[in-house]
DNA sequence: TGTACATCAGTGAACGCGCGTTCACTGATGTAC
DNA sequence: TGTACATCAGTGAACGCGCGTTCACTGATGTAC
């Protein structure tokens, strides 16, 4: 039933939620192919077969990150609508979506200044495209009421500045004691679109 | 002349000196003991006479931090005379110290999430007190002109958001480069200053 | 359907390497008299 | 000032360990006839 390419695909998956796994829990330069193996359940030699060193696993990695991304950004449209309280339900969208993917967040993170060139400019461009999509959505949404912002994308660039700055200091903190963090993230927001009008 | 004394502190020097130099070019989390004590010039064994682990050199390299953004800002309150192009002065004289310090900013930067608990705590609390001095500044600066900010604690942290995200990518950038980037982190600062009057 | 051969994901042993840490030591500096 | 002893920063060799990488291999899956 299972063929080869199905067994194969599915270490490979293995692999990716094993690197997933443990560089959420101490930081993915500091992962050795030999742990990620092992967590996998397969040999260090049969990690060869899937990539070509750790950082083709970091990269592929990060290719889930996009993809959460871009989920984060379809749940955010649709419990958002646009109006007084958006900053509120945003973070709201947002802060589900850094305790559920913990461990991707952190990679994001993490590895912004770290790690190669390469890892470093594939972060860069997921984290500009985030920033542009965002600054789309506002540039759509302020057109509507007819005060458009003065430069969405600037404006897209601030809020996420500070979005992952203090979503970074909410990893550390256990989920009950996140709600100051919350609040007081909206309020970055507000502040920033009031200055962008 | 040179005492017993003096030389130790010499030495201990230099592996600090060694260990900003390394941690600059891969990394303080990817630094070897061996190669930090080769690097300052000593056998590996005698890193012990100053150190106990390469935690507390790496605590001993934040305090140089410390050192720093505190310089920061004296360099930053001599040259900014509050006004309309005081975002401006402030970012020159941010990206000046980002290019002097380049070492210091990327340890600060790069182990705010990685490392041990012990390393987080100390990078948070630098920053913290970074974000509250520059609070205090803007509460001044704006309680002068009769015009006081909303919270400018609240303020001060979008600012040192910003600030660092953008000086973050900086890093990667020659330094003829970064002008785009400069007038960038100027509109942000203005927009945030903005909405928070 | 059955047979003979090809493919290839995964194995297990072996390699050389740099690592952190220990230890007994050396010899210059410091101290007491 | 000179002498005898104590201190201690730095040395060099040794250790066991986990690492990345290679290699010939096995045996299940796939293919051709």
């Amino acid at each position: 039933m299972t063929s080869r390419a199905d067994k194969k695909s599915n270490t490979r998956s293995k692999l990716i939620a094993a690197g997933l796994k443990l560089s959420g829990q101490k930081g993915y330069s500091a992962l050795s192919l030999r742990e990620v193996a092992t967590e996998a359940g397969i040999s260090p030699a049969a990690f060869y077969k899937h990539f070509n060193n750790m950082e083709e696993l970091g990269l592929a990695l990060l290719d889930e990150v996009g993809l959460s991304l871009r989920k984060l950004l379809r749940t955010a449209r649709k419990n958002v609508e646009p109006g007084p309280k958006a900053a509120r339900a945003s973070v709201e969208t947002f802060m589900k979506f850094v305790n559920e993917n913990g461990n991707l967040f952190k990679l994001l993170l993490g590895e912004r200044q770290g790690a190669t060139p390469a890892f470093r400019r594939a972060i860069h461009a997921e984290m500009d495209r985030f920033v542009h999509e965002i600054g789309n959505d506002l540039e759509r949404s302020y057109a509507v009421v007819r005060q458009p912002l003065r430069d969405p994308l600037l404006t897209a660039e601030a809020i996420v500045a500070v979005v992952f700055t203090l979503g970074a200091e909410a990893l550390d903190l256990p989920q009950h004691k996140q709600t100051g963090l919350t609040k007081r993230l909206t309020q970055h927001i507000q502040m920033i679109l009031r200055g962008s009008q």
